[in-house]
DNA sequence: CCATTTGTTGAATATTCGTTCAAAATGGCG
DNA sequence: CGCCATTTTGAACGAATATTCAACAAATGG
């Protein structure tokens, strides 16, 4: 009875991930999507209401990855400790290498946006729980299996996990010395080993 | 000879530091400084140049005033480790009582604008050297005194806790229940000890 | 093949922002 | 006091920005 949308939207949720994950929301100009994502502003705004709506989406679609490669390590068979150390070394190898300077998007926009946009702080919050329960459901994983003691709390370590998980990302963006970063990571890990 | 300035620069740049903190580098505009320094535009940019010139002379403040915070640590008599202890407590305190939810200015700027204001970025990598170099001293000192064994070099637990210290950064803009902070501070100290 | 509904186009719009500048004000000095 | 260098004032300017809209195009159903 109409017309069909020319574009796939997951592409173009995509494309514009990218360019707010490089350039932050404030300096990602309505121009900047429309060059990125292909679509003129009246299909854009068509699509996603404003500015703030495709942001919204991307945020959706980055949380919503992160977090299910997270839960993925649970159901992992190798030791849980391995998963953590192959994420971490991850990072430090993507930084390293200059694959992926640009942190997280989540800590980025959180950081930038907290203070005058209350929703996206809000999602914000929620998608940092989730991602707290994940890493605890893992930590108990480890405990239950002997890899790390019970001494302390899967909440307490994962909260202490996902502190450190957020510092490299702040660091990945401004000190990306391989030395500094493996002495993190090692530090991570002897942490959560020999509480 | 002539006229002589009506305003007090460091006045100015605390007032204009106390604005960047909270809205961050882009959501500030010059109308903003206006109303808080008290400065008619025209004045504003005789003195710093521009909106960026602005900007930098209150990273400058605030970061070397951050420095000399940690490096007065290493002078304090008290063991290393209770002075660890308290820097951190005191960022649990002011984040969950609301007194500072606005975080680090310099990890703010860092994730903001590392991209698109290289200059910035340089001076904010140069800050986070020197703050790592003074807690490597400070615990360099903790070993000496047998507070913390000397198992891992000082640059390492130095990296390891600026690490944390930039991740509570971010949390306390988002997630600020005590719990987990307490469990994060707790999971440091413990590392720290136990390394 | 027409009617209708929806998507696309891209120039136009209104607003906001950083910056400038000419005129007025101020204070030191001969 | 009068000269002069400097600061202050605040309206004005141009550039950039997010958003809109009227004209056009495509697809569907009868």
């Amino acid at each position: 009875m109409s017309r069909m949308p020319e574009f796939n939207r997951a592409e173009v949720v995509e494309r514009a991930l990218q360019v707010f994950w490089r350039r932050g929301y404030s300096q990602t100009t309505v121009t900047d999507l429309v060059a990125a994502t292909g679509l003129q502003p009246g299909s854009l705004y068509a699509a996603f209401g404003n500015k703030k709506g495709v942001f919204l989406e991307v945020l959706e679609a980055y949380n919503r990855s992160f977090l299910e490669r997270i839960r993925h390590l649970t159901a992992d068979p190798r030791p849980a400790i391995t998963c953590i150390r192959e994420l971490l070394d991850t990072i430090v190898e993507d930084t390293v290498s200059g694959r992926n300077r640009q942190g997280c998007l989540a800590v980025n926009a959180l950081l930038e946006l907290a203070e005058h946009e209350p929703d996206v702080a809000a999602r914000l919050e929620a998608h940092n729980d989730q991602v707290r329960r994940a890493f605890a459901e893992l930590i108990a994983k480890a405990q239950a299996g002997g890899e790390i003691r019970p001494t302390s709390r899967p909440d307490a370590l994962a909260a202490f996990l996902v502190n450190n998980l957020w510092g490299m990302r702040v660091m990945c963006r401004g000190c990306a010395d391989r030395e500094s970063m493996t002495a993190v990571v090692d530090g991570i890990l002897d942490a959560l080993t020999h509480a």
